[in-house]
RNA sequence: GGAAGGUUGGCAGAGUGGUCGAAUGCGCCGCACUUGAAAUGCGGUAUGCCGAAAGGCAUCGGAGGUUCGAAUCCUCCACCUUCCGCCA
């Protein structure tokens, strides 16, 4: 969740950099109108309460307690009307805050949409076909790795079966993200794939823009994780972290569960765009002052693994308009995809300050009893849409995928032929 | 799924209706002593919210309830431990 002092303080700057994000400045003067009501009710019932606490010693203490006893009992109700004033505002204040997301930095590129994002550099080459490339999902299918006709009939739309190949090059993935970056201090992580709610809000994943996203299990109170940022990210909830311990950075994986609403025609083919898949994530816990060179590390992380399987991409920095609800910054990896003829999101790279360790209670203490809130990060390592991307980059004119050279060694083979 | 016992400050652990935000010990921080360290002594040491501040309010796993007043009594829930059942 977002400072609240930085609304109370400067609500105009605030309302002028969530315009960049495309939210409403009057969602800001709302929340402010619902605070400051907020705040009077609460001046009042602890006046009250202070009122209730002295007569109560009063009492504990008096001979006569008649009369005392009669105040008391209709100070009681009073708490209890103001009380319940108290807590309804209290929700309604919280939901307003619940509707704002972490503010862009200053500098982050101002925009609407993704068309607006910028462009940072463009690696590798481009393959170059002497006949027309195939998309990934024709070729995964001639060589039987991905087959989503059976995936529909026994899960639904939008999901699929990795087979053969397209299973192990999974796992080859998975064991390349972990052999590059363990050396750099990551803790590998294996985490619960489901989260209570009211951890999930406090990391800001729940809130008013990203529920309808989520799976709920109603019956135990749950939701399945969009990724292992989402369990690892509370990982240290509620501590204080010595600052000799940070940077803190974990590499974990999980399987990601997205309902995918509101994305009804998009990608509707093939699996680029599933309810479930597999991904490989990083998690930073920084100091402040820290966080944007953090930020970069993890962005050179991800390059690292791409040019190690010498995908074509570029690197982006979202504008304004294109960034997650909890960050100030976000850069964007893209393959290259031939078939589409463009490049496509496989990694995105996020600094979301202290938005989420805010509410998990993640904090940092310094040698001198300093405390503050961490910045946490997070990154994709490798999903499963890397595959993708390389079945059409490696594709052959005779129909096979030729691996690149790393993964022929995970493999055991340098290339896929039909079965 | 069934049964029993638990959940108190960084940790251990007292506390069964008011004087308890909470004894005591350990740990940690500061000071003294010391050439330095250890030991010892003295002092300090939970968090959140509201407030310009003074200060106030809240918090003893969570949510309700009883009461003028709850760490303490009642109800429900979560989690932990052990046992039984089931199970990869």
């Amino acid at each position: 969740m977002l400072d609240v002092t930085i609304l109370r303080n400067d609500p105009e700057r605030a309302k002028e950099l969530l315009s960049r994000k495309n939210i409403d400045p009057k969602t800001v003067d709302k929340f402010m109108r619902l605070d400051t009501d907020w705040r009077q009710k609460i001046a009042t019932l602890e006046g009250l309460q202070g009122e209730q606490n002295t007569l109560t010693k009063e009492i504990g203490i008096a001979q006569n307690k008649d009369e005392l006893l009669t105040k008391a009992q209709i100070l009681k109700k009073r708490i209890a009307e103001i009380s319940e004033d108290r807590d309804a505002l209290e929700k309604k204040r919280n939901e307003a805050l619940n509707r704002l997301p972490n503010l862009p930095f200053e500098d982050v590129t101002q925009g609407k949409d993704e068309n607006e994002n910028k462009v940072i550099r463009e690696v590798g080459k481009r393959p170059e076909f002497d006949f027309e490339p195939k998309d990934y999902l024709t070729i995964a299918e001639s060589l039987q790795l991905i087959n989503t006709e059976v995936a529909a009939k026994v899960s639904g739309s939008r999901f699929g079966y990795l087979m053969n190949e397209g299973a192990l090059l999974e796992f080859a993935l998975l064991r390349l993200a972990l052999d590059t970056v363990l050396p750099h201090g990551f803790t590998p992580v294996i985490p619960p794939i489901m989260i209570r709610p009211k951890i999930y809000e406090g990391i800001g994943r729940l809130a008013a823009d990203q529920k309808e996203e989520r799976y709920y299990i109603e019956k135990d109170d749950v939701y399945l994780v969009g990724s292992a940022e989402h369990t690892l990210i509370p990982l240290h909830v509620g501590e204080t972290l010595d600052e000799k311990y940070l940077p803190k950075r974990y590499v974990g994986f999980s399987t990601c569960f997205r309902r995918e609403a509101g994305s009804y025609g998009k990608d509707t083919r093939g699996i680029l765009r599933v309810h479930q898949f597999d991904k490989v994530e990083f998690i930073s816990f920084v100091k402040p002052e820290d966080s944007e060179n953090e930020h970069r590390f993890l962005l050179s992380m991800q390059e690292t693994l791409m040019q190690k399987l010498e995908l074509p991409y570029r690197v982006v920095e979202n504008c304004t308009g294109d960034m997650g609800w909890t960050d100030a910054r976000q850069f964007d990896v893209e393959a290259w995809f031939p078939s589409q003829n463009k490049y496509r999101e496989t990694h995105s790279c996020s600094n979301t300050t202290d938005f989420q360790s805010r509410g998990i209670g993640t904090k940092y203490k310094t040698r001198d009893g300093k405390k503050g809130l961490v910045h946490t990060l997070n990154a994709t390592a490798f999903s499963q849409r890397p595959i993708l991307a390389i079945l059409e980059n490696f594709q052959t004119k005779k129909g096979t995928v030729k691996l690149p050279k790393i993964l022929s060694e995970y493999l055991g083979k340098s290339e896929i032929v039909p079965k």
